[in-house]
DNA sequence: TTGTAGGCGTTATCAA
DNA sequence: TTGATAACGCCTACAA
């Protein structure tokens, strides 16, 4: 029993820090936390004394009391994709800044949300839960949510998503595909594009629908053809597949719009090095996120950007207030997406 | 006070449940620890008005008393990067199927270990740890953990590590790189390379350093020349200005050996649409890892692989095996690397 | 198989 | 500014 107790006894506690420094357990306590009044130096050597002792405060013990975990949970299908990589990044660097940690889920890739998962999830009791996963109604997702509020990513048509509306609480971030669709449109029928072809995402997204709808209408507005809709899920294999249907047993296109980037990727490929047409030259693409990899040589891919230090600034704007003021009215945040013009339309 | 109380009043407790099934609070708990006994009927009926109250333990407060989180810290630089954004992902649904949910943070980008965050790490009482972070001693990491041990990924020579083996215990990942660098190297070689360029990734890393050990001790066996080494960071932006200054500095190269794909994307766009040179006719190009992107058509890279499943497979099991027996010895697991020949050598 | 009592490490409350 | 005391929700004894 030395003073400084062996290494493997165990976890230092607030009352083992106490005695040592010959203060209260409640001025421990208080020392960790900034606004409670304690006298500096107090503070202060009971702060030596913690670091000495590789003291920490127990988050589990300190959030059976206060009600805040300090975690917020993600739900997410797929982390290897690259807009979601980047999300979780982004988000994670600023909740921590925050004095947040990101407590990381995966959902089954159909984008449905396994009441399994969310009960599990509960026991951890998160301030706050993001969900990537659109298809679930805010009811489901708060009735196993306790304290927090669920936000939602909703896009250009507020009204389509009013009819999910309910008593339920739940903020928002609202983002205006329009904007970047109108501009890519233009510039495709500026080059001349005259048959437009949709390459989709997973058919369970919200932001695919929406997507698909927004260009119908846009190229509608124009005066120009529907839209050829031509099935895909966001993986490169997959609109590398249906690029090589389209040309082969359909009747092709003289331009693409693909849902997400990695799309657009499998486009591209599956034109020049399969079908043998150039981009710009035969086919024109224009592509969706502006993710790292849609400047790379290669592809220099034309992309509807998604700026996403916005989109994260947004969230944990969200995040923050609600967990702030708990009671406070639904909120929505708003966002708007731009054309980057880049090779691949010209 | 209705019988299904008010949603808002709060999340339901044990007690609650106990109160409504007519049973001990006790009985609720053990309805939910698969290996107490109770009788069965009675269980089910717990954890059917369990079910409609919508109750779920609270971690918290249950790690509090049994010692055990659920939760796995990860440490991460870069969730972006394609490599460690899929591992993360094989990761937590490995450890989810496991019963423990996985807990990000992000270190800085420079590799090292901010004490502040394992501090703060520390309050969530991770039961197990992964550092993707590579260069911090087992002492000073394992000071910051109280019952968890560290894993360590090693590289080829395990001696090289042995010099910070110390009294603290940790588990080990040993990757054996040399066979997929041979067959790589035996590889070019054969297709004529004289002059093979090293682009190496982060200084910092472990994997790195290792990486261009053993490229040059495979080269001198072989009796070629040493390599020229590049300098790179694993990112794209790098290591295609590296390429460049190779080739219009420097004094070029007829095969560069990158220390990851994405550098190796990187080179070959900059050989190619840059400096005109044709890949692999002029020079040819080899990566490390095998990530999804590298069988993209537009690279169709040739690549040592580090099989992710039984890397992510060997990791859990470390993680289980130690979690089940917290005092057993020190365990090394064991990955062998191949080479995936694709079409940037030839 | 069941129930009672006690404690896990922390903060909120209240009185000094 | 301080300190004693009582929760927070759960689980592990132990005894019935």
């Amino acid at each position: 029993m030395s003073e400084k107790t062996d290494r493997k006894a165990g976890r230092a506690t607030a009352d083992l820090v106490a005695r040592e420094a010959n203060v209260s357990r409640v001025a421990v306590s208080r020392a960790f936390n900034p606004n409670a009044s304690l006298k500096p130096e107090k503070r202060d050597r009971i702060l030596k004394v913690a670091r000495e002792l590789n003291y920490t405060p127990d988050m589990a013990a300190r959030s059976l009391v206060t009600r805040r975990s300090h975690l917020v949970g993600m739900i997410v299908p797929d982390v290897c994709s690259p807009w979601e990589s980047q999300e979780i990044d982004a988000l994670t660097t600023a909740l921590q800044a925050e004095g947040f940690a990101t407590l990381l889920f995966k959902a089954k890739a159909d984008f449905s949300m396994d009441p399994m998962l969310l009960t599990y999830m509960r026991g951890f009791n998160p301030d706050s839960v993001i969900a990537f996963t659109e298809n679930i109604e805010p009811d489901v997702l708060s009735g196993f949510l306790d304290r927090a509020v669920p936000i939602y990513v909703i896009y250009d048509d507020a009204d389509a998503f009013a009819g999910r509306a309910s008593e339920t609480l739940y903020d928002r971030l609202l983002v205006r595909q329009k904007d970047g669709i109108e501009q890519a449109v233009a510039l495709l029928q500026g080059y001349g594009a005259r048959r437009i072809a949709y390459l989709g995402g997973k058919k369970q997204s919200l932001a695919n629908t929406e997507r698909e709808r927004m260009i119908a209408q846009v190229l509608a507005e124009r005066g120009m053809a529907p839209p050829v809709i031509v099935p895909g899920d966001y993986t490169y294999d997959t609109a590398y597949r249906s690029t090589l249907d389209l040309f082969r047993v359909g009747s092709g296109a003289d331009a693409i719009f693909a849902a997400n980037d990695v799309g657009a990727f499998g486009a591209i490929d599956a034109l020049r090095h399969e079908l043998g047409l150039s981009v710009p030259g035969d086919v024109k693409v224009v592509g969706f996120d502006d993710i790292p990899q849609a400047h790379w040589k290669s592809y220099n891919l034309t992309t509807v950007r998604i700026d996403l230090d916005d989109r994260v600034r947004a969230l944990v704007r969200l995040i923050l207030r609600r967990l702030k003021t708990p009671d406070a009215d639904s909120l929505v945040e708003t966002l708007t997406t731009r054309l980057v013009v880049r090779g691949t339309v010209g």
